[in-house]
DNA sequence: CTCCATCAGAGAGCAGTGCTCTCGTTCCAG
DNA sequence: CTGGAACGAGAGCACTGCTCTCTGATGGAG
């Protein structure tokens, strides 16, 4: 019955994962060299040895294939983000993996209880340094990776959808990031940071849903700064890899620690 | 002689300059509706009723089509910004049409005479309100000609090459937000910016040449910022336009105007 | 005015693409 | 053992960017 390919994996499955895996590896190779739109199926599939209809079997269309590059340059960007972060409540993140329908409701109760206690000592104290180490694993994933980020960062090639799939693996650096807040806001550690230009009401009610829906103790201008963060920090990292930023600060590492800085004061992480 | 070419226009000159401009036009039109990658120059050729060999009479190649589409959107970027900053010194980026060899000495010796002396007052007192007017018109811009925006900020299509033709049209935007902030200096309206996290001296060097070549008079602390800024602007509305904002601030345009205003205080500019 | 070099367009063609369909073969469960 | 599902190969369709050759037309030089 149709268990055995939930529960079991037979001879055949068995080969089906590793040939996935194999053509996977093939278009990660080819895209690193080419370009995201340089990826051929004919060209895979003839470095692979076989014809290139048999590649059909496997992934339904280019597009399929190229959403499955996405998926795992999301997981493994976000795999960089959090093990730059060892310090990191990591089941917080993890009960989460696929986002629930927004007419759901709130899913805090399946947290672990390991989580409910207050935070253990220790880990907000060193919320600065914490933040800059993933801001650091985010520009060297990319730097590493130039073509898997320009495809997740880059222009949405056809006419920009967002499968379902790729918005939890996405969504895997911010939440280290908010985590870093977290435990900074927990531990008392986070500078005020209630200064004239407030969010409005709409804004505020925004990230005030969004902090409950990710079960975040955050006041509003913290999140929204951190927002504000976390655009600066992927448009720096797009620019330095799109080019434009030569002719002004070329090389930039300099500046990017500058700017890291500069963002982790305006979301409240004093030295 | 040759002189032809360069001083008249015959009217074979004229009937393919009207040529090239269709020719932009259509393929402007396809880009809008197919997205960069989808635009075919079979298809602009066909759409125009001549044959596609024809087409490589006015562009060498798909890419010089691209490139031509390129600096026309930068272009019109540019002027969407500059005209929502009317006030600004307009002479200021004039005389740096192309940018000359790094070699060259400087070249502020060709700076018009009325631009010599001191600033017009009045022209900081608004350096806010310019500063977000500017933000403004840039987000609107890419909201309205989406495609054109991704085929500027978005992954470049081969193996990132910035052609040098590209290279001044792209200044235009921060040179107008830099503008803005120069005239708030000028006035002595920018607020000081001198908190702990400083620019460290490798970067302040190199905004100090930045600034030196761009006949800039700001502080580098304020340059460093301005930086931040422009890669968190355009981080912004990249993500709000390639869907990375969805679930988290979306409608984004709450978010925006408090993004621009916190921006604006990084920089100093008080209301 | 004539001449002829330059230019513009048409058409065929090459090599490549994504994708579909069909046709034997292989594997494995019942 | 057998029937059906999965699989690979091959041919083929419609499309792409781009090159080459050939034919007219344009328009400046003499």
């Amino acid at each position: 019955m149709f268990w055995h390919t939930v529960a079991m994996a037979t001879a055949r499955d068995r080969v089906r994962a590793e040939l996935v895996r194999e053509i996977k590896d093939e278009a990660r190779r080819q895209l690193a060299t080419t370009g995201a739109d340089g990826l051929s199926m004919r060209a895979v599939a003839r470095e692979l040895g076989m014809v290139s209809s048999a590649l059909y079997r496997y992934f339904t269309s280019r597009d399929e294939l190229l959403t499955a590059l996405i998926i795992d340059a999301y997981d493994a960007l976000g795999a960089a983000a959090e093990a730059a972060d060892p310090a990191r409540d990591d089941a917080r993140g993890r009960d989460r993996a696929q986002g629930p329908d927004h007419a759901q409701g709130p899913d805090h109760a399946q947290r672990p209880d390991h989580a409910q206690g207050p935070h253990p000592v220790g880990r907000g104290d060193d919320a600065l340094e914490r933040w800059r180490a993933v801001c650091r694993a985010v520009r060297a994933w990319a730097r590493a990776h130039p073509h898997e980020y320009a495809l997740l960062y880059g222009s949405p090639v056809p006419g920009y959808r967002a499968p379902q799939d790729t918005i939890a693996p996405a969504a895997r650096v911010p939440l280290v990031l908010l985590g870093v807040l977290g435990d900074g806001w927990a531990a008392g550690r986070l500078a005020p940071v209630f200064e004239p230009p407030y969010p409005s009401p709409p804004l505020a009610a925004q990230v005030e849903r969004l902090a409950a829906s990710l079960d975040l103790e955050l006041p509003a201008p913290v999140l929204a700064r951190a927002l504000i963060a976390w655009t600066q920090l992927f448009g720096m990292v797009s620019f330095e890899l799109f080019g434009q930023l030569v002719g002004s600060v070329d090389p930039s590492d300099d500046f990017f620690e500058y700017a890291i800085g500069e963002m982790a004061a305006l979301v409240g992480l004093s030295g």
